[in-house]
DNA sequence: GATGAATGAGTGTTCATTCAT
DNA sequence: GATGAATGAACACTCATTCAT
């Protein structure tokens, strides 16, 4: 059984395997990351483990818990700080990328969650997409953003930052990873192309289309295959 | 030593296991999925297994392979029937979730590669992005698509498909995995929507930002990976 | 990795795996010897086997180290005893020979060591080679031994206590394996004549060789197949 | 059940795979030769091996009993040509050395077959123990051997043979494994040092020691195994 | 609170042997 | 006579977890 630390060393101590669980997993994956790769990289003896956690599984899901109250907090503060809606999504994505080329925890550790974790996984997007779901209705109410389900649009701007950050911030330019530490933000023309493109399809106003009929939904219904 | 068959027999039950494997790591992810789960679900012998493969890893990445090839061509034969630029790019969305719906696999292994295959994983997705930005390059030739970096596009448009397809194809309501074979589609609302938000951002014409220059930022270089 | 223990239990847990290993690497053989078996043996869990020795090649040179070290030491010891060099001699081979029936592992897995552990085995019959060749370069220099290459001398004398050994120890009249325990010394009638024939190979004095040339070295040099 | 070959074809493919079994045991050892290995080297398919010989075991005897007898034709060959006693003895042990250097399979298999057929290595040592004990029966009777138990000098014999063979032909300077055919034969002066060691243990005459009583010791009994 | 020795179920992989062709 | 696909028992080795100190 697991405990809660009752002093201010055990709390530390806690805290060390947190830390080195973050790092282990997202160097060598969970499967690869044992639990005295973890002790180890703590500094602290390996059945010290079972006195704050209850399993590996356990650790993973605060380690995934964690990582995910922090990237939202980064996001979340650096869009309060903006003004328009506009700029807030902006600050947004750039903390996110900020924070994922801090953490490549984060990415490395999502991705394998699937199978050692789905519950943590479907959290850790949730929460993510409720965010923006939330600053989504907000734009819409004041006009900047058009009618569209908010939802579509928070699950695409979330899989845009996803598939850009894992291709600009993780990948080097051979495909290889890059030392830790050194990883490159997005570069800033990128991130421009990027929000470009948000941008327009998020606006409101008339659809492009040319030739086309664009009133927004429910017109086909046959998949075609 | 793997071997490639020398007989019918010995064809049928190298195919015999690489479907068993897509099943199995599908299902219970590669690192549950043992070689004996394998051999099992394809009804022959564990030893027959190295007759054909040298290693997990190696059935792993042929796997992946091929599933990435197949999802590409249901994509390039759905949008090659396809009139025009924009449904070309339709039946392409359509079937990649159609793939999805069907090989659960392809997601949950491509996940898993992180640390498997690295390899494998960043052939799987710059094979399907390239794939994209052969189309887009095009639709810019013919005026169609606006001018932008198609690679900063390709990646986002591969982003919308991956979280949409995650969300709608491979989650239940409540978060939980669907019984095999019974995966839905997207909803066709959701579908039109993510669609009217990509179409939206690729279209030509002046950015619809009110207080923003509009010139669309153009930094194309080689930046495909 | 493998580790020194830390605790005195460990250092026991160690040593019992040590005497197991040397036990059923000389019973059954290096190939037929599993971890299992040995872990048995010793009566600690199979695991506990990985604490200590990093693999089955690692435990097997340790247990050859270890008997070369024995048995060395109990030739030197009771040559040391010994008066004359001749006493010397002879308390060497018959230390060498009770080691022998006391330690039936010796022989059987230095004859295994040849394609386990090549190292291993050119160490051991070097060792006990080096120790004979300090001995007759002393005894030459009294003149108790005749002026002969001490290494072409020590190795004939390493062959002769082997398979003298070999023959009257290790195998009973049968050729079979006597019961472990129940192994003879080399009877005493054998033991004389064989130190009469090493004595006389040593003894200085002109060469006994009645119509030959008796000069010692370099009148031959025709390979006669 | 293996068969006796029916034809001139099979009589040719057993005896390649007879040769390959010798060359890959000697490479490798008995353990790690795989039948798949062997009838690779006898360029034969894998399932040929079985019409010819029951199991691994069987072939491993077979290579033992075709190594020994042509290892004895070859000694008892060159002493037969031979004039005298002393150049008989010479001539075998220079035919032994040959044989070694050309076939150290002989060598190399003998010492793997105490756990993996005792009764073959027993089986070789005395087959070629009792051709020096007839040598040195015959030799005691015409007076060129003194009179000693000839089963312990005839395994005395044995013994130098085994142990210089081993060192200076089957290894290098270094203790590493010559190139296969580089292997060069016992350099000259100790083969002559081996030799004068020999003659003097066996020649007739009063024994060397001074203070001893130096009448032989002969307990002459039935003790060849 | 902290430690590390001990455990054994489980894994990937090899290979002697069988047998249908 | 010859082949090679198929098999499964067996093995070396790993690691999450327990527990006595």
């Amino acid at each position: 059984m697991s405990a809660v630390p009752r002093t201010a060393r055990g709390t530390r101590t806690r805290a060390k395997l947190l830390q080195a669980a973050e790092t282990v997993f997202a160097s060598v994956g969970y499967h690869e990351a044992s639990i005295v790769k973890i002790t180890e990289a703590a500094g602290v003896g390996l059945g010290t483990f079972y006195l704050y956690f209850d399993s590996k599984q356990a650790i993973f899901d605060e380690v995934v818990e964690d990582l995910n109250r922090r990237v939202r907090h980064a996001m979340t503060d650096a869009a309060r700080a903006a003004g328009t809606r506009l700029e807030a999504e902006r600050a947004g994505f750039r903390a996110f990328f900020k924070f994922t080329a801090e953490h490549p925890a984060l990415y490395r550790i999502i991705r394998q969650a699937e199978f050692v974790s789905p519950g943590a996984l479907r959290l850790h997007y949730t929460r993510i997409v409720n965010g923006y779901i939330e600053g989504l209705k907000a734009a819409q109410l004041s006009g900047e953003v058009r009618e569209m389900d908010p939802t579509v649009a928070a699950w695409a701007l979330m899989g845009i930052g996803e598939l850009i950050g894992m291709r600009w911030v993780l990948w080097d330019e051979e495909g290889a990873d890059p030392a830790p530490g050194a990883r490159p933000d997005v570069p800033e023309e990128v991130f421009e192309e990027m929000m470009q493109f948000i941008e327009r399809g998020l606006a409101p106003g008339p659809a492009p289309g040319v030739g086309r009929d664009s009133s927004p939904t429910q017109t086909q219904e046959g998949n075609a295959p």
